[in-house]
DNA sequence: TTCTAATTTATAATGATTCTAAAGTAGTGT
DNA sequence: ACACTACTTTAGAATCATTATAAATTAGAA
């Protein structure tokens, strides 16, 4: 129950209730050292693994929004049937491996200064979004 | 059915059968000068108007797939969603217009040389692919 | 014209996500 | 500790886009 209580007290400071499934989905996303990619399905199949009682499907799609909402998490969309999570939720860059799937954190230094030369008259620029395909190189 | 030969050209050249369901979606697809993004309710909604005879849900969603397994279509997904179709087959970007949902083109010359410091062992780069997120600048 | 394989079509099936409304729970005040 | 209320969870139903099915139609070749 020790460590509960940083992701109890975040739950409570963005006004949500510190329930059993909250802190459940927490720890799992974020008590970790690298930033974790993942489907709703991938997410749903590792805490019907982890947990002896199940928590419900709606309940993790509710949890995630809610998350998402709240800034904890940045939704992804490489392709129309894969939508991901990402717990990094700072500005920057992906690679997508297209053999595997697998989406990997490019770090915005890791880019070198994109410099956009078009404009959009009456648009400014909100953020820009470098997805790098990779594939094996055998 | 003059303008009709180079898009039944273009089709049995890829072994389609220049179907006329198949000769009216070319035409709207492929006869404009610049290029065109467009969902697949989009074209639904455009041939339910320009056309006198139905053409089936079934067969817009064949065609385009067809098309983009020939290379005439490519996808392009910017969020869960909505994903595009984009009568530009060339390597290129997009601007995501977060107002309006509208897609635009950004050449390639107009993105100022992108360079990936980080490489991913035993992985190659397919593509590189920005998205610049533009909004309202008011 | 006739034949065959490709295509179109309406409709059913699927699958992911969202909705619903009933049951359960957290936090507050007593 | 108890009661109250709003929030949350839950199972299952509803929805929506997309894909599959299987019968009818059509294109192209003989």
């Amino acid at each position: 129950m020790e460590n509960n209580s940083i992701f109890i007290e975040k739950l409570r400071s963005s006004g949500l209730r510190p329930t059993k499934q909250r802190i459940k989905i927490c720890k799992l996303l974020f008590d970790r050292k690298k930033t974790f990619h993942f489907t709703i399905n991938d997410l749903s199949k590792i805490l019907k693994n982890e947990i002896s009682k199940k928590i419900s499907l709606a309940t993790i799609y509710n949890t995630v929004h809610s998350f998402k909402k709240k800034g904890y998490l940045k939704e992804i969309s490489v392709n129309k049937d894969k939508s991901y999570f990402d717990t990094n939720t700072s500005n920057h860059h992906h690679f997508l491996d297209i053999n595997t799937n697998e989406l990997i954190d490019l770090k915005n230094e890791d880019v070198h200064n994109i410099k956009i030369k078009k404009r959009i008259p009456g648009k400014k620029i909100n953020s820009i979004e470098v997805l790098v395909k990779i594939e094996n190189s055998n």
